[in-house]
DNA sequence: TAGCAAACGGAACAAAGTTCCCCTTGGTCG
DNA sequence: CGACCAAGGGGAACTTTGTTCCGTTTGCTA
């Protein structure tokens, strides 16, 4: 158990050089995951925060938990967007629509994070789970709202929804000519009760 | 270049023992994708095979290459389908969407080829320009009959198209509660012309 | 049957994540 | 003020996987 989660309060347990060098490692991975994507070695963050890479590891169990971490505050806002979307749009629809084009904005300006969400390699399943956890309960709100308003059909689910747009994203990056957030969109009109 | 080296002759001819390796190459690797997935260790399909690795670089200059060899068939028979779903669907999108189906299928069966297919590491966009190239104008034709008859909006193009709907199975065979074919369905209908 | 180029096997090399272990050091206590 | 020691750090080493290299074997042909 990590009291990562301690924002703001400075923890005694730890020794003053191990939260500068966390703090360090931060910086550094954001930093190269904004020049050399997500997938960037374990080693290229390591030397660019000047630490070696049992550093890394004393901080951060596994890769993903970095990725985690770097991002958590983003997808943070992401998820709470969610209801402020439902207030202010016109319809639940509408809200959904404008909430996934946030998510596919959000993973799609991340060299390589929808790639990697969604690989089984080991250690990534803590990278999934946060973001399903954070995020499904959103969508789930959404899609019920609009399912409440009769505006689309009520048979997928959250979590199925949100892979498949995750999905979409991958590699959106790389190629001027894929457009995911159109496809997503294509996906969300997809939704609509077929009256 | 085909084979370097034969001054003036029709060297047509592989060594038998090159031609029997080969055979045995394509269906280890069949075997192990089977049963381990596309992403399986090159040793092991050498083992599998029989032979060393260095007789799978001699016939496939890459991975993707034997993965591409393994499949070609099959892709084949997913062109082919193309034009006669066209003629036998009641309508062009109704065949879109038969035809998506099939695409669904094949790569979902295929465990991790999905993923393999838009990953960019070195070595993989022979896999992924195969699919491509054999596909994609099949794609085209439906998407312009649909279109043509007004059934579907004309601004989506197949390869992106067809790029989104490879990205939807990705991981689809990992968990049963995600139904890549629903999804992709999801997207075809989401091109229906709005009126 | 001899010779040779083609084909083979697998050791060796190159990335990449992860672990291990010995050394350094911050903070406390005498 | 200095000694102590566990937390922390560094990076070599281990593991896995794709790929290359090269000495050896072997199918074919003359």
């Amino acid at each position: 158990m990590d009291d990562g989660g301690n924002a703001g309060r400075p923890a005694r347990s730890q020794r003053a050089d191990a939260r500068r060098n966390k703090e360090a490692l931060l910086d550094a991975a954001a930093a190269v995951f904004v020049a050399s994507g997500v997938e960037a070695p374990v080693r290229d963050i390591a030397a660019k925060a000047g630490v070696g890479v049992g550093t890394i590891y004393r901080h951060f169990p596994t890769r993903a938990d970095l990725i985690v971490a770097v991002y958590r505050h983003q997808v943070e806002s992401c998820a709470e967007a969610g209801p402020a979307l439902l207030a202010s749009s016109p319809t639940p629809h509408a809200a959904l629509a404008r909430w996934i084009d946030l998510f596919v904005d959000f993973l799609v300006t991340k060299h390589g994070l929808a790639a990697v969400l969604q690989s089984d390699s080991a250690g990534f399943e803590t990278l999934h789970a946060y973001f399903l956890d954070r995020l499904v309960p959103v969508c789930t709100r959404l899609l019920d709202a609009a399912a409440a308003a009769g505006e689309i059909r009520s048979d997928v689910a959250a979590l199925e929804l949100m892979r498949g747009v995750g999905n979409l994203c991958i590699g959106a990056d790389k190629d001027p000519d894929y457009d995911a957030r159109r496809l997503a969109g294509l996906l969300i009109t997809g939704l609509r009760r077929t009256e």
